[in-house]
RNA sequence: CGGGGCGUAGCGCAGUUGGUAGCGCGCGUGGUUUGGGACCAUGAGGUCGCAGGUUCGAAUCCUGUCGCCCCGACCA
């Protein structure tokens, strides 16, 4: 008899979050702890899924104007001292290179010898380093803009890490532009967090709210922060993704400067955006259920698992034929710009088990055939945003006909669900006191999932970060696109113009 | 860096008046099974984190050390 749980992931969800998304991610195969502390081991499984970010973020980007480019590892250490702000928000959380040669020590082992003489940092991000090779390539505004991506690993030491969401090393893409003005330059900026939004809502099916980040939250250097937030089922907030408008700031610290049209020397306008591996992160927290992940169409490696069902070799050369042909005829179908990628899982496992780690690792359509299937000319689908046992019979040709709208439709449903969790989350909250309230748990003992996103009226003050802090809270953003709603401040009765986003967070 | 916990088979764990190491899962093989996480049989696999010490004898007691996890401070 089967011992197996009700649900393929335990703890559950409700029962303990955080452990729930430690188990998805291991039981999904995305990535594991590796013998370097805090850095992580991407598998296969996610790493596919990061590959379909960068594909479409890249299109995205070269469709905007960018272009590719890569840039060192390392950064002198004198570079990073050149902008007071951004040594201060990156100095603690810095690996540094002060050796390039091991030698056999005295105990057999090896040590560090060769000292340099100038100690290298490994990029916590590379405004600097990019800054200094931009201020070689810009003498005249003919040069600008510059509009420049990467694609890079980069190293902040925390520490507490947690896997995606936050690890020693981590992949994003970083881009970096230089412009003539400041109009151009906060255009970019916002023109990219656009980007953002665009791909969170229409490729991972998670939506967003865009937002001017508080002063203390912005990036260290920067004029002003925008960023993309969205709503994880324990109701936390997570800091998708980032666009600043650097001013001059990193222009004057870096000496980029050109000749106008005026021939006045002067300083550029510099930007800076990325996203990181956290968006899988984001994909977990955003989708998955008591079984495990659940991965939107557009973004999953495999959109299709064929599970074939035979009791002898007889049967398994006849499932085997009938399931390739169905494979080809799926995989030359279209999907959001791409070809159905549909697969099959001939392994030597039970079918319940194989089925049970598809379903975990959120492959979106699962297709059984066998004898029964092939007598009908049908297909037997489950999908994985439905029930374990939601499964239907189809008609092939129905089923290949049909496959992209059924990816399609499950795209929608997905990002329709996760709206619905958000706005049933998000509530206008009048008074500290209230405030106080939303984010209490009911059992202090055992927290349960409590709070969401608190609109309220807040303004700048430096007293607030510290009453927030005691809540365990933090100001969010103030969203661009929320309407006019005055009010006066819930901690310091100032009037302000609208609502911003309180949360816990990420 | 502060507080707490843990290092015993691939994973999860048990193993105190100190006596020479076990369980579950997983894995290999044979068989019976197979449309919802199989069962029976059989087998492989461990210098008990590391280094000292006490002892006739240490997974167990002592000292030191390394590593990991959780909570906080820090953060994409």
């Amino acid at each position: 008899m089967s011992k197996a749980p009700l649900t393929a992931i335990q703890p559950t969800r409700s029962e303990d979050y955080p452990e729930w998304y430690q188990q998805v991610i291991k039981s999904a195969e995305l990535a594991e702890n590796s013998a370097v502390r805090g850095c992580m081991v991407i598998r296969p499984w996610g790493y596919g899924i990061w590959e379909n970010v960068q594909k479409e973020l890249d299109r995205k980007f070269k469709e905007t104007g960018h272009e590719n480019a890569y840039f060192p590892l390392f950064i002198p250490l004198s570079y990073l001292e050149k902008e007071a702000e951004h040594v201060d928000g990156f100095a603690k959380e810095c690996a540094v290179v002060t050796h390039h040669r091991l030698e056999p020590g005295p105990n057999g082992g090896l040590v560090p010898a060769g000292k340099l003489d100038e100690p290298l940092v490994v990029r916590p991000t590379s405004e600097m380093i990019i800054g200094a090779t931009y201020a070689k390539w810009v003498q005249s505004y003919r040069d600008l803009p510059i509009l420049i991506n990467q694609w890079a690993n980069v190293v902040r030491w925390e520490m507490r890490t947690r896997l995606f969401l936050r690890t020693t090393e981590f992949l994003w893409q970083e881009g970096h532009t230089c412009h003539a003005t400041s109009e151009e330059a906060i255009e970019e900026t916002r023109k990219m967090l656009d980007v953002y939004e665009d791909f969170a809502v229409n490729y991972m099916a998670m939506p967003v709210i865009k937002g001017e980040k508080a002063p203390h939250e912005r990036f260290p250097g920067a004029v002003d922060t925008y960023t993309i937030e969205a709503m994880m089922q324990d109701r936390k907030a997570l800091q998708a993704g980032t666009s600043h408008f650097l001013g001059q700031n990193f222009a004057k610290a870096m000496d980029i400067r050109f000749q106008n049209e005026k021939s006045e020397d002067v300083h550029a306008w510099t930007t800076s955006w990325g996203v990181s591996t956290r968006l899988i992160g984001g994909l977990i927290m955003t989708h998955g259920d008591d079984d495990g992940m659940i991965i939107p169409p557009r973004l999953a490696p495999k959109h299709i698992v064929i599970l074939p069902i035979y009791r002898n070799d007889d049967e398994r050369a006849k499932v085997l034929a009938y399931c390739k042909s169905l494979q080809q005829e799926l995989n030359a179908k279209d999907f959001a710009g791409d070809r159905v990628r549909a697969f099959i899982d001939d392994r030597d496992l039970r079918g319940g088990e194989k089925m049970w780690q598809h379903i975990k690792k959120g492959v979106p359509l699962r297709v059984e055939v066998g004898p029964r299937d092939m007598e009908q000319n049908a297909v037997f689908v489950g999908q994985r945003n439905q029930g374990p046992k939601e499964k239907k019979s189809m008609p092939r040709a129905q089923f290949v006909e049909t496959v992209a709208d059924i990816l399609t439709n499950m795209q929608n449903d997905l990002y329709a669900k996760a709206l619905k969790y958000r706005d049933e989350n998000t509530v206008k909250i009048n008074s500290l006191a209230e405030l106080k309230a939303y984010f209490t748990p009911k059992n202090e003992d055992k927290p349960e999932i409590h709070g969401g996103f608190a609109l309220v009226h807040w303004a700048d003050d430096p007293s607030i970060p510290d009453i927030l802090k005691e809540m365990k809270l933090t100001h969010r953003c103030i969203p661009l696109d929320a309407p006019e709603d005055p009010g006066s401040c819930i901690f310091t009765g100032k009037p302000v113009a609208k609502r911003s986003i309180i949360a816990k967070s990420y």
